[in-house]
DNA sequence: AAAATACATCGTAATATTGCGATAAATTTC
DNA sequence: GAAATTTATCGCAATATTACGATGTATTTT
C-alpha cells in the first residue's frame, strides 16, 4: 500500500486534508507569510527568501497553486505571485467550520 | 535527499506546519469531526466508523495526539478519546493569525 | 490462571514527498 | 538573432507516509 484511499472519504474531508496538505511544510508557510506582508512579489523574491534552491522553491510554488492558494501572473520574463484573496477568504471558512465545531469546555479526561 | 529541512525555518513555521501535516490525511479529518459529534468515544468505535484496519487507524490517532489535537485516556481495557479542548483552541488562534494576516481585496493579476 | 477483549507496536510493501542539479522554455536585451 | 534572464520541468536519490497482517501488552472475565 502506501497510497491514501481517497475514494473512501468525502469529497469535503479530501478537500480540507488537501488543504491542510498544501500547508504542511514550513517552506510552503512561509512563502504564503511573506506574500502576505509585501501582497505580491515575484518568484525570484521568494527563491532568495527561502534556503532552498530554485528548483524547489518552485515546486512548493506549484504545490500551493495547486490548491488555489497563490496565484501567479505572467510579467515578462517573470512571474508575479500573490495570495488568492477570494479563495482564501473561503479555505479561512473552511477551517472555521472545522475549528467550530462546538467543542465542550471538558476533556474526557 | 527527501527529509524537510527544518532547521532552516522558524520554530512556530514548523509548528503550524506540523498541525497542518496532521490534519493532512482525510481520515484524520474524519476522526477529528467524529469526535466533536459525539465529543468522546473509544477507539473501537472509531475503528468502526471508518473504512481502514484496525492497526491503520491506531497508527492515524497516534499522530493526531503526537501535535495535542486528541487526548486517550485509559479506561479499563478500552481507551476513551476525545478532543483536548484547550490545545483545540489554541491550534484554532494559530491558524487564524495566519488567515487574519491582512489581505488586500485585491489580488496581483 | 486461561480465555477473551481492546489497543499498540512491529515489520514490510507500496507509494508519496522533498530536494537539487541539469536542462528546457519563454522573454528581453544587446 | 545571440546572449542573458527568469521560471518550469525532468530525472534521480534520500526519506517519509500509508496501509495492513501479525504479534505484543494490558485488563477483564470466566
Amino acid at each position: 500500500m502506501g497510497a491514501t484511499k481517497s475514494e473512501l472519504f468525502t469529497q469535503s474531508q479530501n478537500d480540507l486534508a488537501a488543504i491542510a496538505k498544501a500547508l504542511a511544510h514550513p517552506a510552503r508557510i512561509a512563502i504564503v507569510q511573506h506574500l502576505l506582508k509585501v501582497n505580491a512579489c515575484i518568484s525570484g523574491d521568494i527563491v532568495e527568501e527561502l534556503p532552498l534552491a530554485q528548483a524547489t522553491v518552485s515546486q512548493h510554488l506549484k504545490e500551493l497553486k495547486a490548491v488555489g492558494l497563490i496565484q501567479g501572473a505572467i510579467e515578462g520574463v517573470k512571474i508575479n505571485y500573490c495570495i488568492d484573496a477570494a479563495r482564501w477568504r473561503e479555505i479561512q471558512n473552511l477551517f472555521n467550520s472545522l475549528f467550530d465545531g462546538r467543542i465542550m469546555g471538558q476533556n474526557c479526561c
